[in-house]
RNA sequence: GGCCCGGUAGUUCAGUUGGUUAGAAUGCCAGCCUGUCACGCUGGAGGUCGAGGGUUCGAGCCCCUUCCGGGUCGCCA
């Protein structure tokens, strides 16, 4: 039977007591975690959010009704106890645990609540199905590394406000309903009752906010903001996502980056213990791609992809001959000592991955430890070309090479996610390495091919680099952005960029991406129109907390840090989310059944 | 929308070429045990093999459909 707490008041956590405390009466509360009788003795351990601290029952020190109160404990009942902390003998002591050295020993005992024999562990180790633990969330939030894992989420938010602040930003809560915007992602919509037919949407970040503040001379701008997208999840992608969102007025890149570099000094500063030193490298994306095949860089390791078409112009070989001709990409990439780790079999897996991104195939070259050369390309090259890549390569005996030919962006592309996938397989990263880079001079537009027409690689609101201005008119596809993102160890940890504050180039921009005048005005009037009224120069930055949070807690899955995270496809498997709604919300709301 | 992997006891998994009553560990229940620490020992209960259909004398296993979970390409300004 549950009781109730009466004059019971908790002193301290479980495991926040320490051989200080040896001789202090305590009153704790927790859950069961796991319960020893020995028949006579009585040993349970007790947890809370500090972790665990062992409780003695002994028969010559107890009540028969405190005793059997004792055995009838079970895993995740609610208890509280009275006693005195004492010290183990040194036979007793357990080295795993924190509070190994010490225990308490039970004067006094109350049962604040039972528990159903629960459906999946709480202890970590448990390697449950990750179904099970979303559904059972609030008992897999009980797991220790859960529990770190929001305490640690606390204080690295907590890190970053201090930062902010302590920077004059002032932080500024933005609407979540708000309005649909064409450009970007799809939306999730709302449906309006007082208003037939039409929606709010949920933002997919405060962009247009944030830039209005600046109009309206908040001039440091910041906010934790959720962010919504409605779009296929990834293991690093939710449609519900945490940012922390910031912008500045009379400001350059330089301000901006240096304000986010400060943030995340702080963070590791604060959760890891590492100091970074800034500024931190910067990269055009130019330069990322060309080396790294990635606008998001791993630079824990090497494997630069070098650009081979000068040599495999008259190679002989005569699939990368054609490339050439055609004005394609052919690349090459060196993975050091690899050649023994490389077998036919998982060359041709290789070969499998990089098709995954759309390039034909995957030319791969291994030179044994006595030179002799395994290769699925070598039989077509004559051998002075054949020594001519070998020592373009600096290529050793024990080492592998791979090549692609394709359009260049495309074997770029295939090439970076092969050097990533090699140094996973091959163990390179080193897992304590932390790698903060800045890429700067994104282009500022994409063509895409399906809609026809030039769309925005960072958003509608960037500003050309200047040099650049020139080339709108004839060359957009060639015009450098004011844009730069964060990379930490080959994950983009957000994106930011100058952004346009004249509404003339406004307009220009969303001419580029094919909305007539009366398009832009009708989509985005509202912004034109403020921009009449004095806007200053402005710029800022996103980073998603989540994704950091991913990187110092070293998981690769972004359900591991958030709190109540979506399945993949978007639904709550706790609460059953989404799920249907009563006929009359939808008559009121002015929906119909299809 | 495409491709790949998975779904068997509360949980994590095994299950041979299609062949008797589907197993193990752990958890759970009962009993024993006075210093355990993933306590130990003895005994017990626990299954719609995701669902539906098909092939077969016979299906956890083969085929089809579908649902659920994970990964990924497209998508994600």
């Amino acid at each position: 039977m549950a009781e109730f707490l009466g004059n019971w008041k908790r002193d301290c956590r479980c495991a926040e007591l320490t051989e200080q405390d040896i001789g202090r009466e305590v009153t704790l509360m927790g859950w069961v975690s796991r319960v020893r009788n020995m028949g006579g003795i009585l040993f349970v351990w007790l947890r809370d959010r500090s972790g665990l601290i062992q409780l003695v029952f002994d028969t010559n020190h107890l009540d028969e009704k405190t005793y059997s109160l004792a055995e009838s404990l079970r895993s995740e009942f609610v208890l509280a106890v009275r006693g005195l902390v004492k010290k183990r003998d040194a036979a007793a002591v357990n080295d795993k645990l924190k509070t190994g050295t010490i225990e308490v020993e039970v004067k006094e005992a109350k049962l604040l609540n039972e528990a159903a024999t629960p459906p999946i562990y709480t202890d970590d180790g448990a390697n449950e199905n990750e179904a099970v633990r979303l559904k059972y969330r609030y008992l897999d939030l009980r797991r220790p590394s859960m529990q770190k894992m929001l305490q640690v989420r606390s204080k690295t938010v907590n890190a970053i406000r201090r930062h902010m602040i302590a920077e004059g930003f002032i932080e500024v809560e933005t609407p979540i309903m708000t309005k649909s915007t064409p450009e970007g992602a799809r939306d999730f919509l709302v449906p309006s009752r007082l208003h037939p037919g039409e929606f709010y949407a949920l933002p997919q970040s405060p962009q247009i906010y944030k830039q209005l503040l600046m109009l309206s001379g908040m001039d440091r701008y910041f906010q934790f903001a959720k962010c919504f997208r409605d779009e296929d999840s990834r293991a690093d992608r939710q449609p519900e996502f945490t940012q922390l969102d910031l912008e500045m007025s009379f400001v350059e890149p330089k301000d901006v980056q240096t304000i986010v570099e400060g943030a995340f000094k702080e963070v590791f500063q604060e959760v890891k213990g590492l100091d970074i030193s800034l500024p931190l490298p910067r990269m055009t994306w130019k330069e990322a791609m060309e080396s790294y095949g990635s606008d998001k860089p791993d630079l824990r390791y090497g494997m630069k992809i070098k650009n081979m078409n000068d040599w495999a112009n008259d190679c002989g070989f005569s699939i990368f001959e054609t490339a050439v001709n055609e004005g394609k990409r052919v690349c090459a990439m060196k993975a050091d000592q690899a050649s023994g780790q490389l077998s036919r079999k998982e060359m041709d897996a290789l070969g499998e991955f990089v098709k995954t991104y759309h390039v034909k195939g995957l030319a791969w070259l291994a030179i044994n430890e006595d030179g002799s050369l395994r290769s699925s390309f070598a039989k077509f090259i004559p051998q002075d070309k054949m020594d001519e890549l070998l020592s373009m390569m600096e290529a050793k005996p024990g080492d592998a090479l791979f090549l692609i030919a394709d359009k260049r962006l495309t074997a770029l592309n295939a090439m970076g996610q092969l050097r990533v996938k090699l140094a996973k397989q091959l163990n390179l990263a080193d897992p304590e390495a932390y790698c903060l880079t800045w890429i700067t001079e994104f282009p500022l537009l994409e063509w895409n091919e399906e809609a026809g027409r030039y769309t925005a690689a960072h958003h509608p609101f960037t500003m050309p680099m200047e040099e650049d201005f020139s080339l709108l008119e004839d060359h957009p596809e060639q015009v450098r952005a004011k844009s730069y993102d964060l990379v930490l160890n080959g994950v983009e940890m957000g994106s930011g960029s100058i952004r346009i504050h004249a509404s003339d180039l406004q307009e220009k921009m969303f001419s580029l991406l094919g909305f007539t005048h009366e398009e832009a005005w009708t989509r985005f009037g509202f912004l034109l129109e403020a921009f009449k009224y004095g806007t200053p120069p402005h710029g800022g930055f996103a980073f998603g907390v989540d994704r950091l949070m991913m990187q110092l807690l070293g998981t690769d899955s972004l359900r591991d840090v958030i709190a109540f995270p979506k399945a993949q496809n978007a639904s709550c498997l706790m609460m059953d989310t989404p799920s249907e709604v009563a006929e009359e919300q939808l008559t009121q709301l002015h929906l119909k059944r299809n």
